[in-house]
DNA sequence: AGGATAACGGACCGATCGGTCCGCCGACGA
DNA sequence: TCGTCGGCGGACCGATCGGTCCGTTATCCT
């Protein structure tokens, strides 16, 4: 044995190629480009990530841990009041929303990209959107309102606005409408 | 001269390829495919159009004009009212949701594909973006409410969630969802 | 110092891309 | 009936795709 492997190899070339991957698309973006972003030789990219279906699966996983984190954030410190996480939940998408290099939801982008996807990555987007979906339901659930799945429905429709209207010039609007409406909506039915 | 050229073949290549583009996205579909679809030689599709850019610019241009009849349509008849024409605005763009085959509005999927595109498509994708929220702006500025503003950005958000959930289970529930809260937004501002 | 090895980076593979060209057939007019 | 021309469809082009393989270099351990 002479040298032991790099340990941040992997992290940094899944960096490059999310990057890559939520700018352009995945579909534009070529395993020479990952590469060259990632300065890494051919021979390490394929020993990480067997072949591209596996590197956009694990783009994918990434950025679910990555939201994962940023909603436990968001939660973090607040009262376990379904109201108050509701508003918390909207407000930390109406950010990120509002960064200036955010272009939507990647998974939203993916599925729009690989409309009936039965691979990996696809089953990675949709349990996304469908747990994610299923969180407001729970909070909804907890507010004992009367009708809690049309405020459920409600809320995610303007969940998916906002997704929607990223990267488009009215992003930051959307970002400040979505609150505002979500504080209303939950308003209305105390 | 022998025979005249058949007058259909541009319609009927534009109708194939657009079937194509929507259902896999733009970029999965090759000219090749387009060709195969349509029953159609190489020479005549490239005789209609020159490049893979001019049937997609065609077809995008397609996809307002139909939008734009279907608007119209939806708006006949009806009285000149803003809150009347809103909400049947709203409503047609429901009911196209709720159709089976429906994937999302074209022109997102596009911007969705092609983020940065700055060459026609895009032009033409972005175009209808903006005009489409300007019709909204009008409308809801004749209603006369104290925040036009506001108003128009949670319609447009609306519409946006509206499209966003095409194509995913919840598109029939979006759809209802969509309308009811429109409804709510301008009987509150009445 | 010397040898083992991780990793860079390019040659290479078959498939497919958008696009060009042409041979052939079949329908029509003279 | 025969010549002409529109259109089908495939051969072909260079570029690029995902993926494999290997020669070279740089680095660390003995």
């Amino acid at each position: 044995m002479a040298r032991t492997a790099a340990p941040g190899s992997r992290e940094r070339i899944l960096r490059s190629a999310g990057e890559l991957f939520y700018r352009h698309g995945v579909r534009a973006v070529g395993m020479n480009q990952v590469i060259d972003a990632a300065g890494c030789g051919k021979n390490l990219l394929y020993t990480h990530f067997p072949s591209k279906d596996d590197l956009v699966t694990a783009y994918l996983r990434g950025c679910r841990r990555e939201r994962e984190r940023a909603g436990a954030a968001a939660a973090e410190g607040l009262p376990d009041d379904p109201a108050t996480r509701l508003r918390a939940l909207v407000a930390e998408i109406a950010a990120t929303a509002t960064a200036p290099d955010f272009r939507g939801c990647a998974f939203r982008l993916y599925l729009a990209e690989f409309p009936g996807d039965a691979g990996e990555p696809g089953r990675v987007a949709r349990d996304y959107l469908r747990d994610t979906r299923a969180e407001i339901d729970a909070l909804v659930a907890r507010l004992g309102v009367t009708d809690p799945g049309r405020l459920a429905d409600r809320i995610w429709l303007i969940v998916e606005g906002l997704y929607g209207s990223a990267g488009r010039p009215d992003a930051a609007a959307a970002a400040e409408t979505a609150t505002g409406l979500v504080d209303d909506l939950l308003a209305a039915e105390r």
